[in-house]
DNA sequence: ATCGTCTCTGTAATCGATTCCACGGCGTCG
DNA sequence: CGACGCCGTGGAATCGATTACAGAGACGAT
């Protein structure tokens, strides 16, 4: 492959010449340029990314390590981060983690090496060592989704609080009384604060929510099968169950099924996070949606702004009730969302 | 951050042992070498990627250039991918082309900036002249998926020829004789070669495909709306909607019930690719699987065979027809799949 | 004519690694 | 005792860019 060598001997200058030119410094004369250019294309010259990486100390590169990859959110906010990033100029390579702490830190680690100019990260646990130290070192980092408290970097997540109100209200509404609700991993922020949400909104209902009506999931599928077979084999089990994101709700849906339950009739179910299909699934489910395009700007955004100087700013929007068919309807819901 | 510099002087050897020590190259006394590994402890030093590939030139890293990673088909792919790359001691950069060539070429252009090993690429068009340049000049390349007639390199992909004809068998038996298809792009691979299986499994059976029956579409939802939309208009609609991929069957499923049609009762439905939803979607719909995983696999290794000088092979799987009830309900077909 | 200024260009240092080559010391063998 | 080989080590070149610095001309002012 041509170098930039090879590109001044065929024009006749110095390398220093077809840097400029390369990088459109304004010394350089008209003349200069043209043979420039054209030695670049008779050679089909492109710059070594590498090498010019490793002069300036910078990659242009993002790194995103996001929980799960197959969780349709985040493949969503996956794609809107490559998407502004490019408009920024930048490029990003994902590390999926599975909700793995160890793959978490491997994908960290190789991110580091490679000396990508900044990190974007919805941690899938409580913060390893390597995290904390990363952070403080100075890397330009930026939480999204879920955060990490006690590592102060800028915060990108929505706020579900409100929209969770919203839900138990709607179910408050269809007569239900006995809501269950099947949780994230302890270790995340998502994973909490959306069972204090749901306990809080029971609460002001003057509803209690009972150890034996929290589940512990994963955020995987079959946790939330498990969780919700643990509901059905109870005495007095749940008329609701609230996943507190989609796959879970998918392996919600697949106990319910197993027991020969249907929804909405014997069981509600609803999930955190709307993804398409759950427009088509038997029935349409009823869910929390979250902005997932502008999470995905604003956490980029964020990072640029650090990585260039600038101040970044934390970011929370708020995440919206989405009603559909699986708690149930009543006369004011009648609407099918798409 | 410490670079080898500072671990020579640290240790007090100079650079070339360090160096040594770090590639485990045998002629280092045992002294030095714990030296410089208390060196590198203390001072926390990591290697500079950057710096070792650019001295190298290889940068153990993949490129994944995909047609659309929210179609969960490819989404899991990626995963796949990456986790034997992973264990192979590479890395991978997904560039997501959104099914538009010329986001593709972006994104083969970066990648190859950035020197990657090799290229995995499933193709959203005919082929680009760059892509035919990047074939030519050597850069290890692999096509998984969908490839490119005329360009030489090892393709790795299922076939879905076998699982077709048991699709129209199972559809002929179900008394449909009416079938249509949602193609994909006539310039993909797997745009054409489904609208051919299909066709060819019909005339066996003595059945016709008449051009009304063909919807064209690009794989992405919208495209299977507005081509089911066209098959609902026609004065002889079809019994039948095959979709070529998951996402124009999720379109076709919009569409059939915007029209206040119910599946399969009014209309059959199947899909090409099999994703997790399809279980619990109303109803569940019929679709060919495809051997997600050992593509990814065999895709990676061939890369790998082709980037470490061993002869590359292409692969090619087969998929399979997995029944479910979107199609309507015969004696044999009772269970339900998972 | 001399000087200063401005524009353009080239030389060379540099980034952080890897690796070829040479060299010193030591053991072995004739 | 001298020659040879081997082992461990360091010096320095190298990968392909960027960029500080200096120098060569051109040109106008004095």
């Amino acid at each position: 492959m041509a170098s930039i060598k090879d590109v001044a001997a065929q024009a006749g200058v110095s390398v220093a010449t077809v840097s400029r030119v390369l990088n459109s410094h304004p010394s350089v004369s008209e003349e200069a340029r043209t043979r420039v250019l054209a030695a670049v294309d008779a050679l089909g010259y492109r710059p070594n990314a590498v090498a010019r990486s490793l002069r300036t100390a910078q990659t242009r590169t993002l790194g995103l390590v996001i929980s799960d990859v197959l969780n349709p959110y985040f493949t969503e906010l996956a794609r809107f981060v490559e998407e502004e990033a490019r408009a920024l100029g930048y490029s990003v390579i994902i590390g999926n983690a599975d909700e793995r702490p160890d793959l978490q830190d491997h994908h960290i680690r190789t991110l580091i090496d490679r000396r990508i100019d900044g990190l974007l990260v919805s941690p899938a646990d409580g913060g390893s060592p390597l995290m904390r130290e990363v952070a403080l070192s100075g890397t330009p980092m930026v939480f999204v989704d879920r955060w990490i408290p006690g590592i102060d970097v800028p915060v990108v997540r929505a706020d579900g609080t409100g929209a969770v109100k919203d839900l138990v209200a709607h179910l408050h509404g269809l007569g239900h009384r006995r809501l269950a609700i099947i949780a994230g991993p302890a270790a995340t922020t998502t994973g909490n604060e959306r069972v204090e949400a749901f306990r809080d909104a029971l609460r002001e209902l003057g509803l209690a929510l009972p150890a034996a009506y929290i589940g512990q999931g994963d955020f995987q599928a079959a946790s939330g099968r498990r969780a919700t077979e643990g509901f059905l084999a109870l005495a007095e089990p749940p008329e609701v169950v609230f996943a507190a994101d989609n796959l879970m709700a998918l392996g919600a849906l697949d106990a319910i099924r197993a027991r020969g339950l249907r929804v909405p009739d014997d069981i509600a179910l609803a999930a955190f996070d709307d993804i398409p299909w759950f427009v088509h699934t038997a029935p349409p489910i009823t869910a929390i949606a979250q902005p997932t395009a502008d999470l995905a700007r604003a956490a980029v955004r964020a990072l640029a702004d650090l990585i260039e100087g600038r101040t970044p700013q934390s970011v929370t929007l708020p995440a919206r009730l989405v009603v559909r068919r699986s708690c149930g309807q009543d006369a004011t819901d009648q609407r099918s969302d798409r």
